[in-house]
DNA sequence: AATATTAATCGTAATATTGCAATGAACAAA
DNA sequence: TTTGTTCATTGCAATATTACGATTAATATT
């Protein structure tokens, strides 16, 4: 079907579910990394950086948006993107509780 | 195209979207809990745990193999299902330098 | 051997994702 | 006002993912 049976799942299990989707793709990882590493810019930057259209660019862009990864200020011509430091943080939280579980030696493998 | 171009982007950003990518889907977020949880497992009980068709479930299971994060062992009719501790720390490393990036207050926005 | 149990695989349908050309919207500069 | 710049949106085409019924493969049990 390629529909994800949310209603069958915790909110805690969608949640993690749905941060781990946005990193799902190596250029959200080459944007967000790039967000971090000149900490304040543009998506056209990001169109010569990353080295895809930027329509797909923009659409990347408004996944981590929508998911409020990352914040976008209109200035002027150009858009200013950045990291949500807060959602960040929270979104941190959440996959280290899930990445962090004890790992227990298994009894039988 | 629904294909992303890995060619253009580093092996570390290919990495951790792959990882990511397994992380995506609640049914295998679940799966990875249970068998957290229970330490010792077979593909049987997480069907009656999750909730979704046999096929489905070993669907998932294969692709958590695939990526290293799971063991498999044969027994008898059965097949053990457990994580497998060394790789889930490597996971574990590799996903803990993407997440935990220094969060410098922007400068734009 | 015949039957039951367990899980993998195959085939297929439904939906999602990725990518980009073309276009549009908003604003700045001339 | 015309032109250029920047980014969003639309509308596709190609590919990937998810789900499961049906079947198969392997091993137990009787």
């Amino acid at each position: 079907m390629g529909l994800a049976k949310t209603e069958m799942f915790t909110d805690q299990q969608n949640e993690i579910a749905l941060f781990a989707k946005a990193f799902g793709h190596p250029a959200r990882v080459a944007i967000l990394q790039h967000l971090f590493k000149i900490n304040t810019c543009v998506c056209g930057d990001l169109v010569n950086e990353i080295g895809l259209a930027q329509p797909t660019i923009s659409q990347h862009l408004k996944e981590l948006k929508h998911l409020g990864l990352i914040k976008g200020n209109v200035e002027g011509t150009s858009v200013c993107y950045c990291i949500n430091t807060e959602n960040w943080s929270t979104m941190k939280q959440v996959m280290h509780a899930f990445l962090d579980q004890d790992l227990n030696t298994p009894t039988c493998c």
